[in-house]
DNA sequence: CATGAATGAGACTTCATTCAT
DNA sequence: TATGAATGAAGTCTCATTCAT
């Protein structure tokens, strides 16, 4: 449940030289997590800092070496979860050209990690409810399969920031389900059979495409 | 903006009607207007108590003739605005028998008022997030369409309860939209068209329903 | 070593209404006289909200119904004792017209007010420190007397702005003599003594003005 | 603006002089100035030691190579502006006999330097207010002349210790006055004028003593 | 019922100080 | 010695809640 920041590889470029650089990325991380663990449970409005310093497990006063407020904490894990978020879809995604194929697993992936892992999911429909950054980062990935899937014939939708919410709100949807222990067989596939419908292809072709087995993690 | 609520209604018909209880219905009425007004610019874990009665314009010991705790305020506005929303959405898709139909205008109607009067969206966006009783009540509303329209023949989804998510998701999706203020022409239609084709309608009825003139107001 | 307020006095013609007003003005003062007993022992930056609040046998909470920061704290009592002090010194030379013996009187009585409270005098002399505004209710009343006496041939000083230091300062000095406890005999008429000759009058006049006897409390 | 420590000067002739301590007395000098700068700006107990640090340039712990507690720097700044002080007004009355004429002269450079270098003097009001041991500095080498004053005849008090005061407290308004900028023409004559007819001086001869040409820094 | 002053628990924030590097 | 991350005590401040009027 570990997140990884774009910060971190970032800083090791731009400050390789401090002492204490290692332990502070340790920290930061170890805040991060703790977060995440947080909004699992809690709602980004009801977590304090003060929790977070627990269950970070280090003292008060070192949270102000890294977030001045409670927004900054929910950004930087919206940031993390974006990043690695994006990393993996597209790395398992990697060899596929179809648009709608992509979004099916896009989707797929996400829910059946929600159902492995509800934590993680719950704390993720949460930031997504309060950080924008997360909710962008999400889109651009989902237009550009959502324009090679029109460009390919597959699909046919008639707004494509309309598709943009449908797709992202159908995921986040069933990502809920897996959270509240309301899953059906099969969950994944049904949600993406029906986005793909939603979004113009055919009752066949959609339940094709959303039944395909998934690309594996290459290695 | 008004939320009439159902303990009014039982009230009226239950206790005489002396003039100490039509102030305090207006004092209560004057709470649960002053609370969705601070939904709808504030979070509702952000929002406090004195907040509240400052909106209001009551002194904050007074709060506590009515509610509880903070919980009770925040079911409360859920238990208003779904019985406002039975009501309205009743006596509107009163005449119409096609499942499909009734689905398509419950989700344009939310659209729509979400377009014209987007406090009142935000506010209602903000409290399904947290009343599980406002959602249950939304849900049970659809279910029954969903069921009529499958049994009609108009719609054929894979699984009951996904449909129930992708319906509230996308309706809720667009009501963002309109908060937000990204709507597109003719949103609520090409919301309600993606809607029932994703729930297994074919395009060309999923269109002919969705862009059906709604019924109005009858009176 | 209590301090009365003006704005007691305005309160009581503004909202004669309220029903806790009373109460709210007994604690105003409580407050008031425990920043006056506080100011006393340590200095005004060393002074904690909290310390306030247990001084004055109030919760933390309270405070902030009267005052926001320290700083109004301070200007607060400050405001207090400089009307304390305008009364008082109005009252008790208000038959001398000379003003070069009005302000041999003012200097000594406070520097015998010190002798006799020094905890009221060191209070003062901090707030003096820092507040402006008791500053220049002190100039006033001294501005005043200076113009008197030059115009009656008592004094003649070069620079009224510089002769108005003189006398503020000696007579600072003078109580911090007594907080420190190096008063010597008669302190206070030599001090006066001082002042007056700086001021430009004659030896023989600034030491007759000097050691004429107090005007009584009237009554 | 840079002030030079006693300190300093023992470590020069007692120690050898190794390239680190240089830099030791570098890094002291940098503490010193960089309070001297904050003290100029902010009451000694509202600076804190963060500032401090950020001020001179060196990290938060460097600073406890130097002193130990908030007290100590107070103390040692202080130390270090008697001691300049003492320094240079000896090197520039060094050739004045008149007891009269060095305390005018005395009083009148520091208004001079106020006027010059406000900061500077705001600094010093500041530490003279709580620093006893820069005060009891300045005390002594004014009784000297006080003392030389009376017995040379130009002077005529009636208490030593009463006089001491108002030659501190007249100084130090003159020096509030620059740092407030109020000051008026000839501001340091004027001042040393009114003092020294406090002191007993006939008219004529304050006019004149506090007028005299001030003596030039030999070489 | 309405009021709003008082309460006090608990969150937030700062900062002097320590210590491993 | 210099550094600066970590600490945690101590302060600041808020706000849900109570209660006398």
């Amino acid at each position: 449940m570990s997140v990884k920041t774009d910060t971190e590889q970032a800083t090791h470029t731009l400050e390789p030289l401090t002492r204490g650089h290692k332990k502070k990325q340790r920290t930061r991380q170890g805040l991060l997590d703790a977060a995440l663990r947080l909004f699992a449970r809690k709602d980004v409005f009801e977590t304090g800092l003060l929790e977070l310093a627990e269950e970070a497990a280090v003292s008060t006063g070192t949270i102000y070496n890294y977030f001045r407020t409670r927004e900054e904490v929910v950004e930087a894990v919206g940031i993390a979860m974006a990043s690695e978020f994006s990393e993996s879809i597209s790395g398992l995604s990697a060899g596929v050209e179809n648009g709608a194929q992509r979004i099916a697993i896009g989707v797929r992936l996400f829910i059946l990690r929600a159902i492995a892992d509800p934590n993680w999911a719950s704390a993720l429909v949460r930031i997504v409810h309060f950080d924008k950054g997360l909710r962008s980062t999400l889109a651009m990935h989902v237009q550009a399969d959502l324009r090679t899937g029109a460009e390919q014939g597959h699909l046919s939708f008639i707004d494509e920031s309309i598709a943009l919410d449908l797709v992202i709100a159908c995921a986040t949807a069933g990502m809920r389900s897996a959270v509240e222990g309301r899953t059906v067989e099969q969950h994944d596939e049904k949600v993406a059979e029906m986005v793909l419908k939603g979004l113009g292809a055919s009752p066949v072709k959609a339940k094709k495409l959303a039944s395909l087995p998934l690309p594996q993690p290459n290695k």
